[in-house]
DNA sequence: GTCTATACACCGATAGAC
DNA sequence: GTCTATCGGTGTATAGAC
C-alpha cells in the first residue's frame, strides 16, 4: 500500500477545480442560476459525472458555503492582528472586514445569510465557522464593555442590515458601507 | 353596449382567485418553489389556463409584490394614525408595523427585501408604494429632529436588519424584535 | 373565449455500459 | 471515472375542441 493515495489527491483536486468553476459561474449569473449541466460543460465532464464528486447539487452548496464561511474567518482574524490592539479599533476593522467581504462578492453574503435557496441547509460542518465567529464578537464586544447579549444582537442586526441595504440598494458603490463608523460610535454611545 | 363588462368583472375575480391561491402555497412550500402546475391544480385549473389570466409566472411574482407593497404601506397608514399623534411615538408604531409584517409572513419580506428570484424584478408599478412609503419615513423622520439623509439610511439598515436577523435566526420568535424599541432609542440619542 | 391536449427545451438525478 | 440512456419534473408555447 503506498504512503500517498494519488487517487485521492486526484479526486480532491477535481473537487476543488468543480468548486472554483461553480464560484465563478453563481459570479457571472447568480447564485439560484446555478445548473449542474453549465458546471460539467465548465469543467469538461457532462453534468452526470459531477456525481462522482457531489452527492447531490445541494452538496455543491454546501461546499461553497464553507468555503465561504472560512474565507469570512479567515479575514477576521487578519483584520483584527493586523494594526492596533486597541479594543475598539480591532472591532471596527473587524466590522469592516465583515462588510467589504459581504460587498465585493454578493453571492457569497446572499450564501451565507440569506436562506434563498429551496430546501439548502448548510451541514453542521459548514456552519461551525461561523459559530465560532459568533462567539469571538461576543467576546470582542465585552472587552469594548458591552456584556448584554441584547447588545450583541443589536451588533449583528445593524451589521446585517448595513450589508443587506448595501447590496439590494447600492450594488458596487458604497452608500451604506461608509456609514459603518458612525454606527458603531452610535452602538457604542449606547450600550459600552 | 353594456355599461358593465361583466367578462372583465369575472376575469379580474379570477386573477384574484389565482393570487391568493399562490399566496397559500408560497406561505406552505416557500416563494422560490411555487410551480404553475401547483397553482393550476389549486385553483382547479391546468397549468397552461393560467396564462390567460397571467402572460407569465414573473408576471404573478409582479402581483404578489404589488399585493405586499400595498398592504405594507396600509399597515403604516394605520399605525400612524392609530393613537398619540407624537412624531417619536408615530415613528415608534411604524417601525413596529414593519417588522411585524416581515414576520408574520417571511415569504412576503423575503419577496419585497431579498431579491431571490432568479430574473425577476417587479415593474415600477408594483414598487411604486414602496417609494412613496420611504418618503413618508423621510418626512416623519425631519418630524422627529433627524434632518440628514446619512441618518435616513442608518434608520432603513436598522429596520432591515432587525427583521432579516429575525426571520434568518429565529423565525416565529421575537429575539430580535424585542430590541426594536432600544434601537431607536440608540437611534434618537445619535441623530436626533 | 376559455379550456384541454400536446409539445418543447430545460432541470436534477439515477442506472448501467465500458 | 466518464459516458449514454432515461426518468419525472419544470416553465412556456401553440393548436384545436367546445
Amino acid at each position: 500500500m503506498p504512503n500517498r493515495d494519488r487517487r485521492a489527491e486526484r479526486a480532491e483536486a477535481t473537487r476543488r477545480e468543480i468548486l472554483d468553476a461553480a464560484w465563478a459561474l453563481v459570479r457571472e449569473q447568480g447564485l439560484a442560476s446555478l445548473t449542474m449541466r453549465d458546471l460539467g460543460a465548465r469543467v469538461g465532464m457532462k453534468a452526470q459525472s459531477l456525481y462522482g464528486y457531489f452527492s447531490s447539487k445541494h452538496a455543491i452548496y454546501d461546499a461553497m458555503f464553507g468555503d465561504a464561511s472560512r474565507e469570512l474567518v479567515t479575514r477576521w482574524r487578519t483584520a483584527v492582528a493586523t494594526g492596533p490592539q486597541d479594543s475598539i479599533a480591532m472591532l471596527r476593522r473587524r466590522s469592516a472586514a465583515f462588510l467589504q467581504f459581504c460587498v465585493e462578492e454578493p453571492v457569497r453574503h446572499q450564501l451565507l445569510f440569506q436562506r434563498t435557496i429551496p430546501g439548502f441547509e448548510p451541514s453542521p460542518e459548514s456552519y461551525a465557522p461561523a459559530v465560532d465567529g459568533l462567539e469571538d464578537l461576543h467576546a470582542r464586544l465585552r472587552a469594548c464593555g458591552v456584556d448584554d447579549p441584547r447588545a450583541w444582537d443589536v451588533w449583528t442586526a445593524v451589521s446585517a442590515g448595513l450589508a443587506a441595504q448595501q447590496n439590494a440598494n447600492d450594488p458596487g458603490g458604497d452608500r451604506w458601507l461608509r456609514l459603518a463608523d458612525e454606527c458603531i460610535d452610535m452602538f457604542l454611545e449606547h450600550y459600552a
